[in-house]
DNA sequence: GTTATATTACTGACCAGTCAGTCATTAAAT
DNA sequence: ATTTAATGACTGACTGGTCAGTAATATAAC
């Protein structure tokens, strides 16, 4: 009928467009669950539908593997953040609301979230990636939420808080948010915290705790 | 010649007390710093100044080691919490302040901060850890701030807010905080965080975000 | 001198990275 | 259209090294 795909199994399949995205994607899934040094390189190739001579074709090392998953699941996300809180004007609180909880819950919902935990959790061994890090995502989402923050306060909207820590309260626990859905929250069901839920109460929070209050 | 050296500098002591609490220190210490598949057990027992076969004579295996440390180290602070924050009467606002303030502040500047991070990053790899760490810290934590938030709102001091969602909003960037300090904040300095600042301008915050507003 | 505590030397398992060889695929030649 | 040659993507057994845990040995304390 078709030629487009082969009844019969063929063991040994040439793609070398695919396997890149391929192998990412297992690394990414397997150093988050158990962490990269306690996962076999073997084991992603494995998951990845190859051998482990393929995977050393494509990465030199394990640990450049480790830096690529890092970097190609950051900077997809980095320029969504980018292009939406760049395109900020009016009132302030009410594009943050929108913004920041679409932003988040997509995130949350993609395995990307996992890129937090990894980032957490391996730093310390490849310094490197720290000033990655820092450069490429820290710095640019800080100072574009700083932005935000400090025309709400310009304009009135808000009240003349420590901008720093008005960047902080607001994103730190919406990062915490993934991380627990990668260690606590993959081993234990906690009815208490429901992610999406708590993503659009905490942003209200926050912004209810910014804005200016007629004293009474 | 043959007392010409030391004489009273025993090279090998007998110390059966001191030797479990140096050797959870230096496990703390390193687990946190390495990660714990990447920390070799002999490490542990060198920082802790003895051989590696010493370290085995305490603790049956590494992974009971490291169950061990984590057991040790929030123990401690539970109680203390638990204590603090049992005794709340009148005005909660102004209580939760204080201790909340207080406490995150004695943890962040305390060896135990890093148990965080190392939970985080090991209970997926061992199970048997998220069942300690939600039953012995997270429901006694969660149960005991939820009760002050929801005394708040009973009292009219507080808005009708969702309670868990306010616990996790006041405490998720304190724990994120401590994580930071053992990963990102060890490699990179960041002037934009300011940990004592942080922690009281985040529950002045969130309080804020909290009490009832005078519609205006 | 006997026991409890500590050290050192050892072993078996495991794993990152390599490499010689295999075979799917493509292109040239017939 | 079919055969043949060339390519390079892919494989998996192998190596060198590392490390958790153990057993044999040594020394401090009483």
């Amino acid at each position: 009928m078709s030629e487009v795909d082969t009844p019969d199994t063929p063991l040994r399949r040439r793609r070398k467009e695919a396997r890149p995205q391929e192998l990412l994607d297992a690394a990414l899934a397997l150093f988050v669950e158990k962490g990269f040094a306690a996962t076999r390189a073997e084991e992603v190739a494995l998951r990845a539908g190859v051998s482990k001579g393929t995977l050393y074709l494509y990465y030199p090392s394990k640990e450049e593997l480790l830096k690529a998953v890092i970097e190609h699941f950051l900077s997809a996300r980095i320029a969504e953040a980018e292009a939406a809180l760049a395109a900020l004007d009016g009132p302030v609180a009410p594009a943050l609301r929108e913004m920041l909880a679409a932003w988040w819950m997509a995130m949350y919902n993609s395995p990307a979230s996992g890129v937090f935990k990894l980032v957490i959790t391996e730093v310390r061994n490849f310094p490197e990636i720290a000033e990655f890090y820092m450069r490429q995502v820290v710095d640019p989402a800080h100072t574009l939420l700083g932005r935000a923050v400090q025309m709400g306060i310009a304009s009135g909207e808000f009240r003349a808080v420590n901008v720093d820590d008005a960047v902080h309260s607001l994103v730190l626990p919406l990062i915490m948010l993934c991380l627990h859905q990668h260690s606590l929250g993959a081993c234990v069901a906690d009815c208490r915290l429901e992610p999406m839920r708590f993503i659009a109460a905490h942003i209200n929070l926050v912004l209810d705790g910014l804005v200016q209050t007629t004293p009474n």
